[in-house]
DNA sequence: TCCCAATGTAACCATATTAGTTCTATTGTA
DNA sequence: TACAATAGAACTAATATGGTTACATTGGGA
């Protein structure tokens, strides 16, 4: 498959946050947040749990105003730190099966492609690690704009 | 998840019929390579399939010496071609949920990603571009016998 | 101290994907 | 025509993802 959409809904989250308390100190909960993305309040806290444990967000309880909002400076977190939150696994998966070790292939090709699949998992993420949730608020919001533009003809 | 652990089967399969027909005109049948692979013939055929349909392979019916070999050298066939045949999706999923379209964030964030997400990609491919079936085959001897070499110690 | 809105988390379900198995049809040369 | 292997459909088991429900917990404010 790919890498999974949970990742997509963690920027969503991320620049969301971002959007709606700007530099002031609000708090945003859940299900404000599940209204966007269009799905239930559990599913964001889940995610939202991996990003607190990476120190992304930070939580309030009790009282009122409560709930998430960013740990940091949106343009001190980039789409690498988000990834590395969300994402554990490695990005190539080996044999299911067990190869035959009496094999020369069997035995010698997962080692081989180790250092492969990593080079190319390290490219992935080097891009990754070139924007902030800042850029990518910027870019949702000029997008936005642009298709409201186009309807408007 | 991650990249379907097919994709390493793909590899193993090229890199196996590589080392067993060497500049032979051979056949090998998908028999052979599963038990290599340590898996059923079926799920290698389906693979196989695949690569056909890339024409990385050629499939042979009927008569004695059946069964497959390379369509063309082992050091013209790149990890990317490979990846190009066996992987059709994306590396990144979009959003399951359909996103709120009133919400600035859930109309212009997939737009925005989709470049970040492509550039991902494509650097990520750019690394398996740099390698043949052949390197691939060079390297799992020398990780076999590096494994031999420390057996005898 | 009690209230309460929202989080934290577990349990359960539906769905999709992956890979393994079995079976039957097909291929095309000897 | 025989036959050795592929082609592919149908079925199963295991796993992962995301959605839903339910309930305990948090901790500031009345």
């Amino acid at each position: 498959m790919a890498i999974v959409s949970r990742y997509t809904v963690a920027l969503h989250i991320l620049t969301f946050i971002t959007e709606k308390t700007g530099n002031s100190d609000a708090f945003i909960t859940s299900n404000q947040i599940a209204v966007s993305v269009g799905t239930s309040p559990v599913f964001i806290r889940r995610i939202l749990g991996s990003l607190a444990k990476a120190n992304l967000v930070i939580v309030k309880h009790g009282g009122t105003d409560t709930g998430w909002k960013l740990a940091r400076s949106s343009d001190k977190i980039t789409l690498l730190d988000v990834y590395e939150a969300v994402v554990q696994k490695p990005l190539f998966e080996s044999h299911h099966s067990k190869p035959n070790t009496d094999c020369v292939i069997g035995r010698g090709i997962q080692p081989a492609l180790h250092h492969i699949y990593n080079q190319s998992e390290a490219a992935m993420k080097q891009q990754l690690r070139q924007y902030s949730i800042s850029d990518l608020l910027l870019e949702t919001v000029a997008q936005f704009n642009l298709m409201e533009a186009e309807k408007r003809l």
